[in-house]
DNA sequence: GCCAACGTTGGC
DNA sequence: GCCAACGTTGGC
């Protein structure tokens, strides 16, 4: 059964929601994720019209905005590219190693979610991003922990 | 800001 | 194939 919700991390001060938001039709392809745990979620499990859930990283560390898979897994260019920092000489063309998506930003939550909010909230006791060390930067939302984080908004 | 944990890389 | 070293992330 395909999942519906995923939460995406992003460092704010390298790509932010507002980054997002003000990218050509809100669009943008979220390219040089470098983890295979993450690689096999974008290219075998990312549907079209999947929602997700916008983290910020590093110090801000909230859910801030809800996204839209907009093209599901295709092999992400900037591992070919000599020129970019995700190249990686050993991906093979004929077999790509990592996969991008496009996302579309939907809506702003109504305010930010926090983490301290999540570990707080009973019904995300299991959620994969309040698990110890989690440091997976794309994982699967259960659909009532979606809701759930909705509710705190 | 430090350090522990984690995933990945490279030497053997 | 094992394991030490390394870079990055996240907890405190």
């Amino acid at each position: 059964m395909a999942r519906r919700y995923w939460l995406i991390k992003t460092d704010p001060d390298t790509f932010s929601w507002d980054d997002l938001v003000r990218s050509p039709d809100a669009t943008t392809a979220w390219d040089g994720v470098r983890n295979y745990q993450a690689r096999n979620f974008l290219r075998d499990d990312v549907r079209i019209g999947d929602l997700v859930l916008l983290y910020h990283s590093q110090s801000e560390k909230a859910a801030v905005g809800i996204a839209r898979v907009v093209r599901a897994g295709y092999p992400d260019p900037t591992q070919f590219d000599p020129r970019s920092e995700g190249r990686d000489p050993g991906s093979d063309p004929a077999d790509p190693r990592w996969y991008a998506i496009d996302l579309r930003a939907e809506r702003p939550l109504r305010s930010p979610v926090t983490l301290d909010a999540m570990r707080r909230e009973p019904a995300l006791a299991g959620m994969t991003l309040l698990r110890r060390g989690s440091r997976l930067s794309v994982q699967p939302v259960e659909p009532a922990e979606y809701r759930a984080v909705l509710k705190l908004a």
